[in-house]
DNA sequence: TTGTAAGCGTTATCAG
DNA sequence: CTGATAACGCTTACAA
């Protein structure tokens, strides 16, 4: 008497099953299945037949444990709330499906210690590869040491010089907005940001200030530690003698501020107070005046470091370290002063 | 002469290498690790010792392959970029690593198609769980036998009887929207959506007409396929003879259009024209007037989902399918003709 | 309390 | 071209 009826628990079926099946023995299966080289037609379709009478799927972890690769990838982010990340989350996603691979998402919060554990819990898991867009204070040099032999793409801020990272031309994008202002006149031309220190912020200070500087105007920079403060800063600055009458604020959370602040002081963007964001936010033409923005190409920027992130999963050490820098756009709306604008959204 | 030099290729450690440096059997390690009963005070030591010195991490592969669970659950959404589940997914990543879980994140795009491969993907990865989002048009018969043995939590959206879900009281919240319209005496209120065949505009439509219904008033609804369709069909509303006063939007995506709508057509919100948005995005205090919208409880969404799930996985059929429904929050800014406000942002 | 041994489902190796 | 066999790293009986 066998003590197993007839498939009362319907396991998940397994290569043997095919290969019972099938008649064949599993490693014929197990070929077959990855491209089907060095088996004959007959078998193949007997197998083929088997696989989808049982409806087989591989098992993944059985596969990872004994190969090398998972046909897995980590991708840590500061967050997903943040439409940034979220839209390069999602295309990140679409690619590495397309290569085969699914996605195991964590956010820090801009915490290195929750970034560390994260990294960890990745490599518990043997992720192929991991994208990642560090916490700013993390300690880059046991950074690195806890990501030696996982191969690795920075994406929006760079690592170390090593590291394979695709990255905004911040500078250049921040020369462009300037340079608008700067076309339509201005002359007192604020730039405004949180965390100045983080890499993003500082560089596109740094552009901010190659214009000014070049056009032999004064700086006027705009800065605290947090948004709420930052919004307090922004009304002093608006109401001191030498008020700007231009505004660059360098991410979509510092626009925020900038219009909280404008909205309580009841001031109100326009011909004689314009203003340039950071991050083509959605709501962007919603407001009143449209907001001129600083757009990323973050299609590109995901495709590029998934692209990134294959090459070195496949080809490892071989290739150099790369750095790719992409160029972002400047969407023309009204509130730099401009009259014909760009294409609605 | 041993052909390997001293640890030249580092591999990483298993269990073995712990157990030999800690002079003990490798289920003794194992033991340990997982809570450490029936293990002795002087080999917990050796044991913390050798894992400390080796820097060992379990293997989540090899662990998930041969017991149970694998820690780690699947998450299926219709995207990301949109502020709604960019903050669930990220809600839902830090409770289920709370939990010792990691997140495989997939985005369907309302394709049941894509949905479907996803979940395949996801049961070869043997994935604990699955929080899911279902695409419209899914026929449910199928993704039930494709989900069969896999615990799973619908959220937003629900799916059979049965199956867990946590879900937005759509109904209520609608009401409050309309009752607070109507208390601002608005009798012409229409109510504004794209895709009204999805379970939470639906509902929402059924909240608002049950208001429109109960103060014996005549509905007005706005709906279109697409959102480009829907902006031009609130512009020929408010351009008809009876132009409604106040409007309802169903969705940010809505809302989107009406402000768009309103703005081509040299229209603006205003105490003849109120309107009340749905999903309370960070940009509703910046609008002009600033927006009054229906809040969703998205971390408590996000929590009871996972909490659902976990126990799902941990219990199993043996506790009753459950459905929990969160309300809503209507927060009161100008839009809706309010002069004191809820709370800024 | 501890160690030994047998898998979990694949794939790589190697002899037929 | 095909099939047995040995890993991959861990856990869970079961025996000591």
């Amino acid at each position: 008497m066998k003590k197993q009826s007839p498939d009362l628990p319907p396991r998940r079926p397994t290569v043997l099953d095919v290969a019972q099946l099938a008649r064949v023995g599993a490693s014929t299966v197990s070929r077959y299945l990855r491209g089907g080289n060095n088996v004959s037609h007959d078998v193949s379709l007997r197998v083929a037949e088997a696989v989808r009478k049982l409806g087989y799927q591989p098992d993944e972890l059985a596969r990872g444990l004994r190969g090398g690769r998972t046909h897995t990838i980590g991708v840590i982010f500061p967050q997903t709330a943040n439409s940034f990340f979220g839209r390069c989350v999602q295309m990140i996603e679409q690619e590495a499906a397309a290569r085969g691979c699914a996605v195991i998402l964590h956010t820090h919060n801009e915490s290195p210690e929750l970034q560390s554990r994260q990294l960890a819990t990745l490599r518990r898991y043997r992720a192929d590869g991991v994208i990642l867009t560090c916490a700013p204070g993390s300690d880059l040099h046991s950074l690195q040491k806890e990501l030696t032999g996982i191969p690795l793409v920075a994406l929006d801020r760079p690592l170390w010089d090593e590291a394979d990272a695709v990255l905004l031309r911040n500078r250049e994008a921040s020369r462009m907005a300037v340079e608008h202002l700067l076309s339509h006149g201005h002359t007192a031309i604020a730039c405004i940001t949180a965390a100045a220190h983080m890499y993003t912020f500082s560089e596109r200070v740094a552009g901010y200030r190659e214009v000014i500087a070049g056009a032999g105007l004064r700086e006027h920079l705009i800065v605290a530690d947090n948004y709420e403060q930052l919004q307090g800063a922004v009304g002093r600055a608006l109401d001191g003698r030498d008020a700007p009458t231009a505004l660059f604020s360098l991410s979509n959370m510092a626009t925020f501020s900038v219009l909280l602040s404008l909205t309580k002081a009841h001031h109100k963007v326009s011909r004689e107070l314009a203003l340039i964001g950071f991050d083509d936010v959605d709501y962007a033409p919603l407001l009143n005046p449209s907001l001129t923005t600083i757009r990323q190409p973050i299609g590109n920027l995901s495709q590029q470091a998934v692209q990134l992130l294959f090459d070195r999963i496949l080809y490892g050490d071989k290739r150099q370290p790369e750095r790719i820098m992409l160029p972002g756009e400047l969407v023309r709306r009204h509130s730099c002063g401009c009259r014909r604008v760009d294409s609605g959204s």
